[in-house]
DNA sequence: ACAAGAAGTCAAAAAAACATGACTACACAA
DNA sequence: TTGTGTAGTCATGTTTTTTTGACTTCTTGT
């Protein structure tokens, strides 16, 4: 018995580097380093626990890649997968008016 | 040329109250006194500056009725009805999840 | 005339979000 | 062994958001 069901998700991606974010990893596994270089201003521990909040969400998975350059990767969940039409009609939305 | 289109979208339904107030919105005209009713522990401050931001945003629509008891109505702007079909998903993605 | 409701504003404090710089730990390459 | 890259944490400080409480203005009801 939630007062408004959109709030939830509006507060997870809610903040200065979430939307940013969620849509690099709309088109492809995130990493941390990586992250730093797409997002010119940001640091370490905004884009840190961005991350963390992404993944308590539910929207990132984090996994460890155990290969050549043993690295972290962050990718979209189910369910983060779950929101890519919601999110693309979010930008629509914006494009349009 | 954005970084990300969703992120102004984004910003201006996020903040403690918006969301709630914008699910009211949808519902029927909103009024000051009433919304400060309608969202307890708000306070006329947080309401005041979510209801201007909501209005900056385009989302809102600010209208004197010269009626009656004479009074303030906000009511939902053309954007903000075009904003409908998205906030409902938003809240369909959260219940289905 | 007086009280009460509607719609606020203002200054200040408290809380939350964001940024900075130093530091850690592990792997790999020269 | 020294350096570079990846992936962070920690303490601290700054900035933004949210809350509190006192005050204002206009209109209506008694």
């Amino acid at each position: 018995m939630e007062a408004c069901p959109a709030e939830s998700l509006l507060r997870s991606l809610s903040g200065k580097w979430k939307p940013q974010m969620f849509r690099l990893a709309m088109a492809g596994p995130l990493r941390f380093n990586s992250l730093l270089r797409q997002l010119p201003g940001s640091n370490k521990q905004s884009v840190s626990t961005a991350l963390r909040e992404l993944e308590d969400a539910g929207l990132l998975l984090r996994t460890v890649v155990k290969e050549k350059p043993l690295h972290v990767e962050y990718v979209l969940s189910e369910k983060g997968r779950g929101l890519l039409d919601v999110f693309l009609q979010i930008e629509q939305f914006t494009l349009k008016t």
